[in-house]
RNA sequence: GUCCCCUUCGUCUAGCCCGGCCUAGGACACCAGGUUUUCAUCCUGGCGACAGGGGUUCGAAUCCCCUAGGGGACGCCA
């Protein structure tokens, strides 16, 4: 039998970190097992706005490239995927229980009769657990509506779900759900429960209200998606070869629950930063282009400059800055300066590099020179700047750093002569000018 | 309180099932050098862990037991 898996968010209005995690396994082990991948809203919360909470949800999983074969817009022969119409399968299979003698009222509400036998699952990544159900629960309140343990069973099981991989959080429940398998004359699915996600500081596991809990926050800063995914991946599982950089595609040929580990997993953003990073910097230029300028958009940062669809400038000090990066979000404190000239100099940068030699005099011979030059190439100005070094008997750094902190008004930034070729003969010498009739003190 | 799950560097993990190849491997972070051009890039190196105690065994990170710690579930929430 083919294996079919659900993914089953209540839409709270948050894409939450676990949840995207829960559903990214529940996808890898369908698209690795060849089976189908469905999400199923249970939206029996009508206090919620619902409409907004799901396009939340469902941009939250196209984002991290999660496709489903059956569900909300994509329909399936099991529907419906909303368990807010649902309630004629709850109530016959209500009924059902209640032929059988395994569910009675009481208080207003309706109780499922537990065998009390104990319920033993060979869970896919604990291994054999077992746990009694001890006490009659309710499956039907005094308002009339189904509880979760009941309607999720009712859904898997009329969903043909061969498969249920969810957080270890429901592990206790399972027994409950066992029950209802059985009293229902139908063999439990598989269970695979996964460890949760704890949040970085402090105890317990991670919650709608801890920092970078939500994706689409990663989303609005720019985030790669599939780096997100790697990342979440990760959290919980490992390749076992020492790989960490995986593709979608790589993902899904290695993934398997096998790999799951049993321990919670604590989230760590700056790995989460890193891989990022990585990625950022692997990604084709017309793709960060496109990156880069949407956020800066997004962001408001000097419209003027990107406004006009084939600013070069742009991105030619996009491009270069690019293997720098950390983060999309930080490429405007990163690039500003390319486009003032009343940019500040960092006291610490003058700090450090005012304070040796004669910065200014070296600048100054260097827009001597540079002005004469016909190229402004990085190979001319590397020819100029090092001719003028052996000249004056000192290291090229001696130019190089002033120059740079003339510039830019820091001393971190992209390659060097990349840097003035972008910046161009004109705006280089100006600024040297600047520099020169002006320089920097250091204070403090 | 009851029940369930977990326990390798600060963090994510490999190794554990099938004990010896483990003086415990990788990655993030951190630190130090290097790239005689910065650094938020890149390279090299360093720091750093088998929770504790009992067994079993010639031999245990690996098997068993106990303790401690962490997490979760005990709702007419999902």
């Amino acid at each position: 039998m083919s294996i079919r898996v659900r993914f089953a968010p209540s839409p709270t209005g948050f894409f939450h970190i676990g949840s995207a995690r829960t559903a990214l396994f529940n996808w890898l082990y369908a698209r690795h097992h060849g089976g189908k991948f469905i999400l199923r809203i249970e939206d029996t919360d009508r206090e919620r706005n619902t409409d907004d909470a799901l396009r939340v949800l469902l941009e939250g999983m196209r984002w991290l490239g999660l496709d489903w074969d059956e569900g909300p817009e994509a329909g399936g022969e099991y529907g419906p995927y909303f368990q807010s119409e649902r309630n004629a399968i709850y109530d016959k299979h209500l009924q059902i229980l209640r032929d059988k003698g395994l569910a009675y009222d009481h208080e207003g509400a309706v109780f499922f009769k537990v065998s009390g036998e104990p319920q033993v699952i060979n869970d896919l990544v604990r291994g054999r657990v077992e746990r009694k159900e001890e006490k009659d629960f309710v499956i039907y309140r005094s308002n009339g509506s189904p509880v979760f343990h009941f309607v999720n069973v009712v859904d898997d099981m009329t969903m043909g779900i061969t498969d249920v991989i969810r957080g270890e959080d429901h592990l206790s429940n399972t027994s409950k759900h066992c029950e209802l398998f059985k009293a229902f004359g139908v063999e439990p699915p598989r269970f695979g429960h996964i460890p949760l996600i704890l949040k970085q500081q402090g105890p317990g596991k991670m919650s709608k209200r801890d920092a970078g809990s939500l994706i689409e926050e990663y989303d609005h800063r720019h985030f790669i998606p599939a780096a997100v995914r790697n990342y979440l991946a990760l959290l919980g599982w490992s390749p076992k070869d020492n790989r960490e950089i995986l593709s979608a595609e790589e993902l899904v040929s290695l993934f398997d629950l096998s790999g799951v580990t049993k321990n919670n997993a604590k989230f760590d953003e700056r790995k989460l930063s890193f891989i990022n990073a990585q990625y950022l910097h692997a990604l084709p230029a017309a793709e960060y282009l496109e990156l880069a300028r949407s956020y800066l958009k997004k962001a408001n940062w000097r419209d003027e400059e990107t406004r006009s669809p084939d600013n070069k400038y742009l991105d030619e000090v996009l491009l270069l800055c690019q293997e720098k990066l950390h983060a999309v979000d930080s490429i405007p404190a990163f690039i500003d300066y390319f486009f003032v000239f009343d940019y500040q100099y960092a006291p610490k940068a003058v700090k450090k590099i005012m304070k040796k030699g004669d910065p200014v005099q070296r600048v100054r011979e260097f827009v001597e020179a540079a002005s004469q030059l016909e190229e402004w190439t990085e190979a001319a100005l590397e020819k100029c700047i090092t001719t003028l070094a052996e000249a004056n008997g000192v290291g090229t750094g001696e130019y190089i750093h002033p120059c740079r902190l003339g510039v830019s008004g820091t001393n971190a930034g992209p390659g060097f002569y990349g840097l003035l070729v972008v910046l161009g003969k004109d705006r280089t010498l100006e600024r040297l000018q600047r520099f020169v009739e002006n320089p920097p003190v250091v204070v403090g």
